[in-house]
DNA sequence: ATGAAAGCGCTAACAC
DNA sequence: GTGTTAGCGCTTTCAT
C-alpha cells in the first residue's frame, strides 16, 4: 500500500515548510506567486491530494451537510435533494443522503451516523414511523442546524419548509367535487403525521363547507403505497355507501387505487381518483393520473437558502422561520368526469 | 456554540486517562468492567458522541464507501444501492451516495470529493458523457479498492460487475422474433458505452441467425430519455423501412416510444416494444412494457461481497474477479402480438 | 489493568 | 514572505 503524498511530501521536495505549502495551496495572498506555482507544480507532480479530513478535524468545518430523507426512490425527494445540492454547490458545500426507508431504527442511526461523521449540518423529512424526536433533538443540542422539510414534527423547534397540508387537502377534495363527483373517500396513513392528519382537515372541511356528510366508513386508515391502495380501494367499493371518487394519500396508493378500479370495471374517471406528489409515472400511467403537485424544487430551494442562513448567524436557532408554500391540483385523465374521457 | 464531549472530559471527569477511555469505548479485553462501566455511563452522561475524523485520521480507516451512479431516480440504481448497503452493513460499512447526473464533470467532482473524504472504497457506474477514465484510474493509483459495475470501461483493470449486455440485446430480439415481429428497429444511445455497444451486437447477431437483414436506418443513435424515445419512434415510423418491433436502449426510452406510436395510432402490441431495466412504471403503463430485467438486486450484493474480499488482501488488485450476470425477459402486453392482446 | 506520549495531516497564531 | 509550533480528537505502542 503505496502511502497517499501530504504536503510534508511537497514541502521536503521543495525545501520549504509545510505551512507555505498549505497557504500556497489555500492561495493566501502573502505567499509569492513564484512560491505558490511551485508549490502547485509540485503538488500535480507527486499527485497529491488533500486529506479532508485532517483539515476539518482542525477547522471544525467539513462543508458536508447530511440530508436524510425516507427513500431516494420517489421523485419528489429525489428531485428535492437535487435542488438542495444545487442551491448549496456555489457555497461550496456537499450533500450527503442518508435514506431511512421509513424506519425509526434507520433514522436514528443516520443522524448518529452524519452526526459522528461531523457534517455541517442536518435536513431531514421523518419517516411515517417516527413518533418520538428526541434522536432530532440531539442535534439541537449540539447546536447544529437543522432542517425540517415536508414531513415535519411539532415538538421541535426548528426551522421548517412545508407545504400547506390542510390546503392540499381541501383542493384535492374540491376539485372532485367541482368535476361532479359527491360521495369522495379518502385513504390515508395509520401514522400520526402532522401533514396527514392536514390533509384530512382539509378534506372534512371541504366536505362540510360544500355541505356534503362526514363519513367514517369513507375514510381508510392503512398504509400508502401500491398494495395499500389496492386493499383499500376493494374495501371501499365493496361498502355500502360505495364512493364515486377517490383521494388517495400519496400518487404510488393512487396508481393501486386505479389498478384496482380497472380490475374491478369501474375505471376512472367513473370513480374519480387523485394522488399527492405529482410522481414521474403519474403523467404516463392509464388513465394518467390527476395529483396535487407539491414543489418539490422549491422545497429543496428554500432549504438550501435557509441553510445558509442559519450557518451565517452566531446561534442557528436565534430567528426561526417556518415557510410554507402552496400546492398545486395538476388535472388529468383520473378526475375528468365532467370531460370527454 | 457549546463545545462537544470528548474522551478527555470522560477522563478528567473519572481521574484517568484518554487511552483507558479509548480502551473502554472500543471494548478492549485488558480493560476492566468495572472501568468499562463506568466510562460507558459517563459517556452518556457527557452526552459523548465520538467525532469519527479524529478517528479515522488515526486509523486510516473511515469505514465509508463511496457509490457513484448516474441517477439514484433510475429504479435500478437505487435498488443497487440498497443491496450495496445490505450486503455492507453487518461489517459495519457506510454507504454515501453520490451523483453524476450524467455528467463527466460532475463524475470527476464525486471521485475527488470521495477520495478527499478518505473513503475506504469506491464503486461506479459510469455516466454516458465518460471516455476519458483518468480520473477513475486515480483510486486504483491510490490502491483504493475500485469496483464498476453495469457501465463499465475496458481501460480499467478492475473488478467488475455486469450483465451479458450481449446476451441481453440477443434475448430482446429472439422475444420479439419469437412473438411473431420481423421488422426490429433499435433505439440507443450515440455515447461508446461497452454495455450499449454490447447489446447492439447482440441484436445484430440474433437478427443474422435468424435470416433477418441488419437495415441501418433501422439503428438510431440518439439520447436515453422519454423524449428521445417518441423522436426516435417517430422518426422509425416515418422511414421508408418502417419495422414493427422497437428495442428501445432502456425503459424510459420506451415509454416515450409507446406514447409516440399510441398518438400516431400504432399502440403496441401491433408495433412490438421492448425496454432495458424493468424500472418501476414499466408495469403499470398502458401497454405495459416488456422489458429485459437486469437484476439489480445481485449486482449489488456482488458488488459488496466483491468489496469485502477486496479489503482483505494485501493488494486490493492481487486477484481481478468479473462477475457476469444473466438477464431475463419480463414478457408484458407491448410485445403480445401473437397473444390475446 | 492502566498510563505516557507520539503522531495521523492539516491550520493558524505567533514569530522573524 | 516564510518558518515554528501547538493542537484538533483519537488510536496505539511501549512502559509500568
Amino acid at each position: 500500500m503505496k502511502k497517499k503524498t501530504t504536503i510534508y511530501d511537497i514541502a521536503r521536495e521543495l525545501n520549504i515548510t509545510v505551512s507555505t505549502v498549505s497557504r500556497a495551496l489555500s492561495d493566501f495572498p502573502a505567499i509569492s506567486d513564484a512560491t505558490k506555482k511551485a508549490v502547485v507544480e509540485m503538488a500535480k507532480k507527486l499527485n497529491y491530494s488533500p486529506n479532508k479530513l485532517a483539515s476539518a478535524l482542525k477547522s471544525g468545518k467539513t462543508h458536508i451537510i447530511g440530508v436524510i430523507v425516507p427513500s431516494v426512490q420517489a421523485h419528489f425527494f429525489a428531485s428535492i435533494i437535487h435542488c438542495i445540492e444545487d442551491g448549496l454547490k456555489d457555497s461550496g458545500y456537499r450533500v450527503i443522503i442518508y435514506q431511512s426507508n421509513e424506519s425509526v431504527e434507520n433514522e436514528i442511526n443516520g443522524v448518529k451516523t452524519l452526526l459522528e461523521a461531523q457534517v455541517d449540518g442536518i435536513m431531514a423529512s421523518m419517516s411515517l414511523e417516527t413518533q418520538d424526536v428526541s434522536h432530532f433533538a440531539e442535534i439541537v443540542k449540539q447546536n447544529k442546524p437543522l432542517i425540517l422539510f415536508d414531513r415535519v414534527h411539532e415538538d421541535l423547534i426548528v426551522p421548517t419548509v412545508t407545504l400547506d397540508d390542510f390546503k392540499a387537502g381541501y383542493m384535492a377534495t374540491q376539485h372532485l367535487i367541482d368535476r361532479g363527483y359527491k360521495k369522495i373517500a379518502f385513504i390515508t396513513t395509520v401514522h400520526q403525521i402532522k401533514i396527514f392528519n392536514d390533509r384530512i382537515k382539509g378534506y372534512k372541511a371541504c366536505l362540510t363547507e360544500n355541505n356534503l356528510p362526514i363519513l367514517d366508513d369513507h375514510i381508510i386508515f392503512g398504509g400508502l403505497s401500491i398494495k395499500d391502495g389496492r386493499f383499500g380501494a376493494g374495501r371501499l367499493m365493496r361498502s355500502e355507501n360505495k364512493p364515486d371518487a377517490i383521494v388517495a394519500g400519496d400518487d404510488f396508493t393512487a396508481l393501486g387505487v386505479i389498478k384496482k378500479l380497472k380490475e374491478i370495471d369501474e375505471t376512472p374517471p367513473e370513480i374519480g381518483v387523485i394522488g399527492f406528489a405529482n410522481e414521474a409515472f403519474s403523467a404516463y400511467i392509464t388513465p394518467n393520473l390527476s395529483t396535487i403537485d407539491q414543489h418539490a424544487p422549491q422545497i429543496g430551494k428554500e432549504c438550501a437558502e435557509m441553510f445558509l442562513k442559519m450557518i451565517q448567524q452566531e446561534n442557528p436557532y436565534q430567528n426561526i422561520e417556518h415557510i410554507v408554500l402552496d400546492p398545486t391540483v395538476v388535472e388529468r385523465q383520473s378526475t375528468s368526469k365532467t370531460l370527454p374521457g
